[in-house]
DNA sequence: TAAAATCGAAACGTATGCGAAATAATATGA
DNA sequence: TCATATTATTTCGCATACGTTTCGATTTTA
C-alpha cells in the first residue's frame, strides 16, 4: 500500500516541489538539514542529537551546526532534558509546521501537473 | 492525470527519500544546486545561465556558482555557444545521468515503503 | 567603425559549513 | 567519593556560498 511511481514520474514531482520552492525563495536547505527537520516532524519523538546523529549517520557538530541553523528560522527549538541534563531534546514549533505543511503543499501541487511521459516533449519553460 | 497525494504522503515520500539520500552520503546538495542540477536533465536544451537564472528566480553569479559546484561532481558540463560566444550552454553528462537515475531509485523505492496513515503510529526509529 | 548592450565569470567582504579534536557539563559506577 | 563515561558544544583551519560590483569578451546598434 505505498506510492506506485516510476523513476520519471518520481524524477518530474522532485523536479517541479524543489522548483517551485526555490522560486518562492523559501529558505535554500541543504538536504541534511531537510531530512534534520523532516525527521523531527515525522519520526516520533524524544529527538536528541545523538538519536539524530545515528538516524542520518552524520557527526554530531554536523547535527548541532543543522539545528542551529533551523533555529535561527525558527523551524526547532532545544529544551534541556530534565531526566539528563546532558541531553538536548530537539523539538516542533509552529513555524517549522507552518514551512512543512506548505512544503507539502508544493509537493502536492507537483504532483496535480499533467505529465508527460516523455520529457523532451515539455514545453520550453525559458 | 497526475500523482493524487495528500500533504502527509507527500512528505512521508519526501522525508523517507531524502534521509535515504543522507544515510548513503550521496553529496549534500542545496535546494538551490538540485532545482537547477534537475532543470538541466529533465527540460528541454538549451540551458544558459541567464535562462536558468530567469527560471529559478536566482541571480546570475548564483547560478554560476552552482554550475561550479555541479561540475566538480561531474554532473554538468559547460559548452561555448558557437553561435554566440558570449553564451554558455550547460549539458548533461553520464556522472549526472547516474546520480539522478540513482536519486529517482530513492524516491522510488521511499513510495513502495508502507505508509501509516498517522504518523504517531510509526515505531521509533533510534 | 565606434558606442552601447549583453553575457558569464571573477573579485570582494561576509556568512555558513565541514571533520577532527578539545572542552564543559552531567551522570554513572567502583 | 572520585575516576570514568556520556552528551552536546566549541574551537580550529579550511572550503563553500551569498549578493553586489566589476571585468573581459562578444554581439548588436547607431
Amino acid at each position: 500500500m505505498g506510492i506506485d511511481l516510476n523513476e520519471f514520474q518520481a524524477l518530474d514531482l522532485w523536479h517541479r516541489a524543489i522548483v517551485s520552492s526555490v522560486q518562492i525563495d523559501a529558505p535554500d536547505l541543504s538536504a541534511r538539514q531537510m531530512a534534520l527537520l523532516l525527521s523531527v516532524y515525522l519520526n516520533p519523538p524524544p529527538h536528541t542529537v545523538r538519536g539524530l546523529s545515528q538516524f542520518l549517520k552524520v557527526s554530531k557538530p554536523a547535527i548541532t551546526r543543522a539545528i542551529n541553523r533551523l533555529s535561527e528560522f525558527g523551524m526547532v527549538r532545544r529544551k534541556i532534558d530534565d531526566n539528563d541534563r546532558r541531553s538536548v531534546l530537539i523539538q516542533r514549533t509552529v513555524k517549522g509546521s507552518v514551512f512543512l505543511r506548505e512544503f507539502g503543499e508544493l509537493i502536492v501541487n507537483a504532483g496535480n501537473q499533467e505529465n508527460q511521459a516523455d520529457p523532451s516533449s515539455l514545453p520550453p519553460k525559458y
